[in-house]
DNA sequence: GATGAATGAGTATTCATTCAT
DNA sequence: TATGAATGAATACTCATTCAT
């Protein structure tokens, strides 16, 4: 209905800065405490002591919302994650990784939200989903330094390797959500281990 | 297949099992193509040429339907999974599993759908969490078999090992959720095997 | 986001039959009243102890319903004008219709806030756009009846005359809807005789 | 023109008229192309690149921002019509006017959107009204002047053929907002031209 | 067993307007 | 004078669900 540009144009005051940080950070609280879904715009409206109307100062949608709140998260939660471990070999990093999956939960439940809403929001979808292939693609190139400056079999496929941890992460997610009992953290760490030992020895 | 889902107690028509099976179909294409939230019961009620209030004669609500259509998904879908393959090795048993990851789309689709509901709807979070946990004792059930009697190494953990496979599949139903583009079955075969690999040589 | 058919599809109980009239009727005291826009769907549910949600089974649209509301207004209250009067003169034909416009005061009014509506709303605007034109059309062939009948002048444009007496009256409801203050009834229906009388005397 | 436009007193610096200038043209712009009740104040604001309140220190509200609208354009496009054209039969003055109708559209249109306000505004019916009736004294005192001049039938009622004459005009604002196919300029002339011929021969 | 009219509560979103800075 | 963040109230509309017929 509307032709031109969008709120949100200039360098923002500090209060307004205050106060879209402070939504973010109930929206990711609730998001993932009571699902996307089941929390109205009025809900964080309230909890924010703002008015609905003050949100959409803010953000463009109630997706919108999920999509900043998912980014932030990614950027944070996976930032560490994210940054070239050095010389290691890619059984302790990934050992790593995965024995403190309990930390990640958070992340996990809001891409579950994410992933569902992405469903019907294209949006939401192009802008996860794109946030999505850029860590696969950063993690592949630290996989791949990983693997020659380690000596690891050189036929081994890292893109498909991290696109398996990766989903199996997220699988997590999905069985968080349906209370489905999970594997210790230790047995985690141990398995994959185990995984990627094959690809040190050489080929097979 | 649920204690629950038929309100009116008795033995169906033959016309209303008809009903009931159409129903199951086009709801489980519906949720599957537009998505559950999307979905309203008069959509259903539409195409299906009947109106909203003779869906409740069949389901006790809209989530439960989602949870019958579920559970109809992962028998079919999955039964031959579950079957034991008999005298194979795990290689080869997971390797054609995974090369054809594809055609249960629909079903990891399904997945992602039920866990968004199960997040905020206790009913549906017991069924399908319910069902996950006996397909996965199932499926340990028949590694630790093979395990067995193919000499693999006997202290490989084959109850994370299939946890962590089945949250990677799980995590493909996120992955394609989100438009993300996933690796070609060949290759998703062949890390599979490699990954497996390392179970067989014995210890390590 | 509904890709099936719309309510309101077989014969209506009797009871709905009532619920729908009973909306019609009051939907158009409103607008006339109020004004189209200053009327809420809310405001009408109340008024008629319905909620909001009835409305919607049996009208599409507040656009929708204010159509038919002007439908009907039309369809009645121009019924009359509508029939051919048999073998009279212009003169006493248009002299009767105009002496008495104020007793078309609600459909002018309503015809006022159907073009507003019907600026911003396609459907509006064809639906009622289409009746004013088969009104004309109606007018067009009664009057040029009278004209040959009559012996008129032949040249006389019957299809524009009957045009511009339309647009006179629905000025009247742009005027009306100013607080401008009208001539009188006598004065109206005097000065349409007057000016018809061109047509008669075949002089010119 | 109105003594209720500027809130703040004083004479406007030359930059503030020219804001002023630059709000009234493309509301009246926007007015015509989208609907006035289309077009929020906010899209005013960004069109002219300022801010929404920055508004409301040239007009009261929206509704005086359309009702200044209105008069400047009833001022500019009736102007040359509200001069006495001096000696010259009320055939040709009328016809004159009648057949370029269709220069006078966007006028048309905005006193639709004027009187759709005007049934909820007070303010705008009054103000709006009363240029209408001004109007209106204007045109009936050349209208007696020239029926003295030209002889015509001194019993011809000038102040009712005004109002009907711009009733007529209109009206056509309301079947161009419905869209309704109009006749010719042409024969829009011709058949003012020949109703008003009835005046001229004298009595009838 | 089925109908379909109605409920009731809720939803995201919009908008004219205000006011501290 | 202008900004822009925020208000507050309203809006059309949707939907799962119920129940008299």
């Amino acid at each position: 209905m509307s032709a031109v540009a969008e709120p949100r144009s200039g360098p923002l005051t500090p209060k307004a800065r205050e106060t879209r940080a402070a939504l973010l950070r109930s929206a990711a609280d609730e998001f993932v405490e009571r699902g996307y879904a089941a929390v109205s715009v009025r809900d964080l409206a309230r909890r924010n002591r703002v008015t609905s109307g003050a949100i959409y100062g803010h953000f463009r949608n109630k997706a919108d919302l999920l999509a900043e709140v998912v980014e932030e998260r990614i950027a944070t939660d996976l930032e560490h994650a994210s940054r070239d471990p050095g010389p290691t070999s890619l059984r302790t990093y990934l050992g790593r990784q995965w024995r403190n999956y309990r930390s990640r939960r958070a992340l996990r439940t809001l891409l579950v939200e994410g992933a569902a809403a992405a469903r019907t929001d294209a949006d939401v979808r192009a802008r996860i989903g794109e946030l999505q292939e850029a860590k696969l693609r950063e993690w592949q190139a630290i996989y791949r330094r990983i693997q020659s400056d380690e000596g690891l079999d050189p036929d081994a496929d890292m893109e498909t390797l991290v696109v398996l941890l990766w989903a199996a992460e997220l699988g997590l997610g999905l069985l968080e959500a349906l209370d489905v009992e999970l594997p210790r953290p230790g047995a985690w760490g141990r398995i994959v281990e185990r995984l990627v030992g094959s690809f040190e020895g050489g080929d097979r």
